[in-house]
DNA sequence: GCTCATGTTCCCCT
DNA sequence: CAGGGGAACATGAG
């Protein structure tokens, strides 16, 4: 369930369990989530490295481990656990086995991965390239980054090189907070629009970050998210569902303007 | 069986 | 070159 809230859940997580300890052992499970190298390698590279303080940028969650740095990225259904024992777990693909723990890479869908930036090494050659984090977005650095850009609101918000973080679910309840369509030409939006944009930016991941998800109930599009007709949350008008991007949008076509 | 899924990348158009 | 559409990736859930 990855965007920036849930990684910086895990985040926290790796900061609690993991910061400090030795690795004692690493266990690929499904080779395929090694990105940039071998299990033999990384196991190398990691046995007996400590752990440094985790790191966030965007989606991407980074682990200074020894001289180098794992950055671990969770594609569309990627997990970070930990679990005092090694005992695996049904969608595990690689484990960490610390002193006094075990960290648990899972996903489903095997459509993330880990990369190991060795000392020196580009950082961005894993991430591609990266706009600043959302959650440290000025509004005055939102509008430049918007106003340097064509095309539909939602697609831009998407962009990681534009600015890192959001996806398809954080996107849409920042648009639905500030009343915007996914489909609005960034080109022609108002200052007064700009500056809603992002306080709706400001407060929904001031809400979700704490909870390392978005709220699911009350006053938010993710209560209903999954419901069949849903409603909205405000109005109570029928949303609308639509591809924007290539993604479907959840939106309220009474009050997105 | 069918459709959809919180992401990214690559290819092809405009 | 930038942006948009679509497919591919891999696999489970409804």
């Amino acid at each position: 369930m990855p965007e920036l809230v849930q990684v910086e859940g895990w985040r926290r997580l790796a900061a609690r369990r993991a910061r400090g300890r030795r690795v004692r052992a690493l266990r690929v499970l499904e080779p395929r989530v090694l990105r940039n190298v071998g299990a033999r390698t990384l196991a190398r590279s990691l046995r007996g490295a400590r752990l440094g303080p985790p790191r966030r940028h965007g989606k991407w969650l980074l682990l200074p481990a020894g001289q180098g740095l794992l950055a671990l990225h969770f594609g569309m259904s990627g997990s970070l656990s930990w679990s005092a024992d090694e005992r695996e777990e049904r969608y595990d693909r690689l484990l960490l086995v610390l002193e006094d723990g075990c960290l648990h890479y899972g996903s489903r869908r095997k459509l993330g991965g880990l990369w190991w930036i060795p000392r020196g090494g580009d950082l961005e050659e894993a991430t591609g390239a990266l706009g600043p984090d959302a959650s440290t977005l000025s509004a005055a650095r939102l509008r430049a980054l918007l106003g340097a850009r064509r095309g539909a609101l939602k697609p831009a918000l998407m962009d990681q090189a534009l600015v890192a973080g959001l996806g398809n679910e954080l996107v849409d309840e920042i648009l639905w907070r500030a009343r915007l369509r996914p489909t609005r030409a960034v080109a022609e939006l108002s200052r007064s629009e700009l500056d809603a944009l992002h306080g709706s930016l400001r407060a929904v991941l001031r809400a979700a970050l704490p909870l390392g998800d978005l709220p699911r109930e009350g006053r938010w599009l993710q209560a209903v998210r999954r419901e069949r007709a849903p409603r909205c949350p405000r109005c109570g008008a029928a949303l609308r569902r639509d591809r924007v991007g290539g993604r479907t949008s959840l939106w309220c076509p009474r009050e997105q303007r």
